[in-house]
DNA sequence: AAAAATATTTTAGTCAATAAAAAATTTTAT
DNA sequence: ATAAAATTTTTTATTGACTAAAATATTTTT
């Protein structure tokens, strides 16, 4: 439970050979640690483990990832990176309400969220950073979620939304308020290993269905069209 | 890092003389926890100090709470439970925008919640939660903010609301929904020791009152009405 | 008052995390 | 190329959370 004093996270290869083997130790570390996570838990994969497997002292380990939330919260950021990029252009039936299309799209994230790493090392990441909010992987993890709403945003975006207010729609508004509407529903995932992806897809039914029903326009929600021009 | 066995709790004081004794004893961990933690901080407050001024040994302490977050969840679920017992009926300015109105409610509850335990503690309560979700602490927990749903609720459930859908509200999906609204701004407010309670209000306006203006009728909005007959 | 059930302490240990000094390595300047 | 400076890593040692198990004490039951 003590303070933390962290790394940089990954920042782009530094010049030198100090600097590359430096960069070279730190995946390594990264790749055992996930290996021995993967096959015996976290909990019972001791930092001294993880520096035997990688070849250096258990300080070293310390002084590359702080500790051993430090790990985790790294394996995430970088395998939601690396998730990212591979694409996001959600595919889902056109053919139903616009509720029912937003639970679908976050079913999706949901389902790529547990691809990337197992609901536990999610729980751990989660319950790191906010113990820890001020170390630097902490502020990495936000940027994470903040992506996520700027998928969402232009997802919205690409719609010709109509609010029953009559208001020009605000999308980044928008997408912030259905990322928060998820996020603890997303929490109830990962926080039971009973719950299943199918009832988090219903758990967002009910709450995105009625949602919609109250913000936007009834033509819109039956029959949710795209921007002139868009694809 | 590892895994818990938790006690069950604050129940009911249990009959016979060693029941009678071991509520005592508890309530003289959390008694003396407390002090130590205002004095010195959570980090600097060891197990076994918390022990001596106990006047029990150290395992005893792990018995009774499983582990020192067990100790924070105890301390802010019966202090929660306390203030929640001491009347919760908001006071606001009522001349303004149903927006405003909720922002001001919640900044209430953030007041309350911090006068609670200091943002450290609630950094630490939060954490523990999601790390050990299936503890029995932990699920006491989950009950302060279903509480404050459904304090919400009835808040809610005051007024003649006017949705714009036409369709007749739902205070219970209404109350989940700007609780899930606040929650991640409380967050912010928690992680950040530089955050304060008037920066938070900010924040819940810039959430409400887009969102009211979205939900809600123009005339409700602007001239919330109660429903006849609740003062 | 003995037996059974339960609670507590003692003891001994594992592991995360930190600190500080020694040793090794790389970079920089000459 | 080599000495000096800067940086990294290892060694060593220590604190503190947490667990396990056996021994002891206490309460309840019979």
């Amino acid at each position: 439970m003590g303070d933390i004093a962290q790394d940089e996270g990954a920042e782009a290869t530094p010049p030198g050979l100090r600097g590359r083997k430096k960069a070279q130790r730190r995946e390594t570390i990264l790749a055992r640690s996930s290996e021995l996570f993967a096959q015996k838990g976290i909990d019972a994969t001791t930092m001294a483990e993880i520096a035997d497997a990688v070849g250096v002292s258990t300080p070293t380990i310390f002084n590359y990832f702080g500790n051993k939330d430090g790990i985790l919260i790294a394996l995430i950021t970088e395998g939601a990176q690396k998730a990212r990029a591979e694409g996001l252009a959600p595919v889902m039936q056109k053919d139903s309400d616009f509720g029912t299309m937003l639970a679908d799209l976050f079913t999706l994230f949901a389902t790529r969220t547990l691809a990337i790493a197992s609901k536990r090392i999610w729980r751990y990441a989660e319950a790191a950073t906010i113990r820890h909010p001020g170390t630097e992987l902490a502020r990495n993890y936000v940027t994470v979620d903040e992506e996520l709403v700027r998928v969402i945003v232009r997802f919205l975006d690409g719609y010709d939304i109509r609010l029953r207010s009559g208001a020009p729609p605000d999308p980044q508004f928008l997408g912030q308020l259905f990322y928060d509407v998820w996020n603890p529903s997303f929490f109830n995932l990962i926080k039971s290993d009973e719950i299943t992806l199918d009832q988090h897809r219903d758990d967002l039914l009910q709450r995105f269905v009625p949602l919609a029903g109250m913000l936007f326009d009834d033509a819109f929600l039956t029959n949710p069209t795209l921007k002139p021009g868009k694809p």
